[in-house]
DNA sequence: CAAGCGTATTATATCATATGATACACTTGA
DNA sequence: TCAAGTGTATCATATGATATAATACGCTTG
């Protein structure tokens, strides 16, 4: 694992996933937690290849993505910037947590558990992880 | 996607995914669900190759898989068979259970969701599907 | 008009995935 | 005993996703 800056911004990149996907991750959480405010402008393309030392093609594969996303808007000369629409912000969450709780609940289907025992389950983790912090 | 029959098990393929890592999540499905019994055999290799119309090395893989699980014992000569132990199914199950919560927390988590959010997206989402048949 | 943007193109390399063909070792039942 | 059915191993080949590299174009701003 390997933590590097971007202007003010943190990515930590590793060879676990294909690199494109985890600069797509994580930029994605940025602006959707809002660590990147609406409006803002995102490190340019060649600034987060030069920072992250990969190559400028597999950033802009990751900003496409975001852009299909709803999460930003280019300007050509410009850069890219975090989408000005909160409701984009809000339908992109929308559309994840239900996919990732589709999935979730699919999974453990799978393996056999039923609705009781899924909520169980996941009651019981997240009060061992829950004397964290929220956030 | 297609609805294929090998024996008694039905299996469906598509391209949405490596064909191996179809094989192997419906198998393990079919096994920690208990359709296929404790110490009961599974379909040859090559019968599932043959079934399923793909290559015998893809099923391999898949198999190699399953045996790594725990979920099966190969015997040479004879044939790859669920395991007779419970135990070692009740550990897949909980291993795989605390990887899917796991992660799915952590997919809500970088969503800016915190726990109560997570909890009632949950709930919400499964009460939806709730008036589903019990199994 | 230079500097910084996003974008496009072409070439190359590597790895995962999948197929195909063939062969070997083992077990069982006729 | 031996044929048939097992898992296994080893080649070769093909394709697509991923990533790098080099280069160039059009747009915007100071």
């Amino acid at each position: 694992m390997d933590e590097r800056q971007v202007g003010s911004l943190s990515f930590s990149i590793d060879f676990s996933q294909p690199l494109y996907e985890q600069i797509l991750t994580q930029m994605r959480s940025l602006i959707a937690r809002g660590t990147i405010g609406l409006g803002e402008k995102i490190p340019s393309v060649r600034e987060m290849a030069h920072e992250l030392k990969i190559n400028p093609n597999t950033v802009m594969h990751a900003y496409q993505e975001l852009e299909r996303d709803g999460l930003t808007e280019k300007r050509r000369g410009q850069g890219t910037f975090a989408t000005t629409s909160m409701m984009k912000i809000k339908q992109f969450k929308e559309r994840f947590a239900l996919e990732y709780a589709q999935d979730f609940l699919e999974n453990m289907h799978s393996l056999g558990f039923n609705l009781n025992e899924i909520h169980t389950y996941l009651t019981r983790l997240s009060q061992e992880k829950g004397h964290r912090k929220n956030d």
